[in-house]
DNA sequence: AATTTTATGTTAACATTGTTCACATAAAAC
DNA sequence: GTTTTATGTGAACAATGTTAACATAAAATT
């Protein structure tokens, strides 16, 4: 807190949050140590005394990435006071919405050139990934309940999550026109997404996105 | 062809083959340019006569990885002999096929890091990306013949697209484990993927992956 | 209170990387 | 046979991540 000239206070922290601001406008590619020190004004080697490398800085990042991920996408779908698909439906537009608002973290997180920093910072595999395991809970709860198909869990698990990863890549890696992406069509694709999962035994009035079949969310 | 000490003979196409062996068992960010004149024997600058930065190496790149991928999908889908379900269901497993032989090509076709490259590379926006296309083109064939829904094809494309992009980046990028991706786990996401797009006049008579109902394709 | 230890910051240097420039040599064009 | 063009070399640059030796302030110990 005190700042004399030597020691910094909390440089640590510093370097985080420069880092998180850097990445909220460009690449973490283009986020290189120099930048840290300049914004810090520090020399360039006194990260080394708060991170053992730039990949230590950036394991810090990916854990406080996914924790940031995890509140901004789980509580929707955990949401007991809500239906089923409701709670589907919120959070996968809230994933979605977090890849477009933080798409630099968003790849930070789930793309593959810091895929060994992220295997050693979280243990994602399979059921241990949160957001992972907490979409199959869902599922599998549906599933008890009868809402949904009593299939394979994991297999709709990961087709859900395919799309959903699938979708939110190619929105802001602009392999699409952003403006083409109107919430309108992404609803339609989010029922498209559910619609495989539900029981056979519901009807479906409407072919349109959440029109008046079970699929329309309470908003 | 002829080696003398000097000139090389081919050395633009030399580079590109290393490079390419390299991508094959190396992700491309480990591609140095050394390790391409150490590959040739000639010297560090040598390939500056043939490209004139390393993005336009990656661009060459880019271009040629983009035609071998449509080569090795495409043909499925437009093989007017089998039927539209069997083209669907076997280009969507051709694509998910290159992605696993080709994973560090794959990331450098689809991935971000590259986006500008690509962007100036191929003309990937809209309906003018080729594989994009051409499964539009391939839904709407459908929508008219009446196997499939008619409804808008724009966002049925994306949904498949991104379920297959997603699907594939999730495998190569090690997000679940490789061994639990079986055959039969992926024709029942293909079949999933297809039933949302065809009427709802056809019957299914099993929920099980292409067991008997129409999805079942030719093999 | 004085001393020692630990934590934190600085400066200088390294190897690696992509890149450029002046120069060298072979092939092609005239 | 001379000139022009294409292609390759070697030396040098700045930027990057990193390390080592040194410096200073805070904390711990006596």
């Amino acid at each position: 807190m005190i700042k004399n000239d030597y020691h910094h206070g909390n440089l640590k922290d510093d370097f985080l949050k420069i880092a998180f601001d850097f990445i909220a406008k460009e690449d973490v590619e283009k986020l290189t140590l120099k930048i840290l020190s300049d914004a810090t004004g520090t020399s360039r080697s006194a990260i080394y005394r708060h991170f053992s490398s730039k990949e230590e800085l950036i394991e810090t990042m990916i854990q406080k990435g996914f924790d940031d991920f995890d509140t901004f996408v789980s509580p929707s779908l955990k949401d007991k006071e809500k239906s089923l698909i409701d709670r589907f439906y919120l959070s996968a537009k809230a994933y979605l919405e977090f890849a477009k608002q933080n798409p630099n973290l968003y790849r930070l997180l789930f793309g593959n050139k810091y895929a060994k920093i992220r295997e050693s910072a979280i243990n994602i595999k399979d059921d241990d990934c949160s957001g992972f395991a907490s979409l199959k809970l869902a599922i599998e709860e549906g599933q008890k309940s009868g809402i949904l198909k009593k299939e394979d869990s994991f297999m709709r698990t990961i087709l859900i999550w395919s799309s959903l990863h699938g979708l939110s890549s190619l929105v802001i890696d602009g392999f699409m026109d952003i403006d083409k992406m109107s919430d309108e069509l992404c609803e339609s694709m989010f029922a498209d997404m559910l619609n495989n999962l539900v029981t056979n035994k519901v009807k479906f009035l409407s072919n349109m996105p959440f029109g008046d079949g079970i699929l329309k969310p309470n908003r």
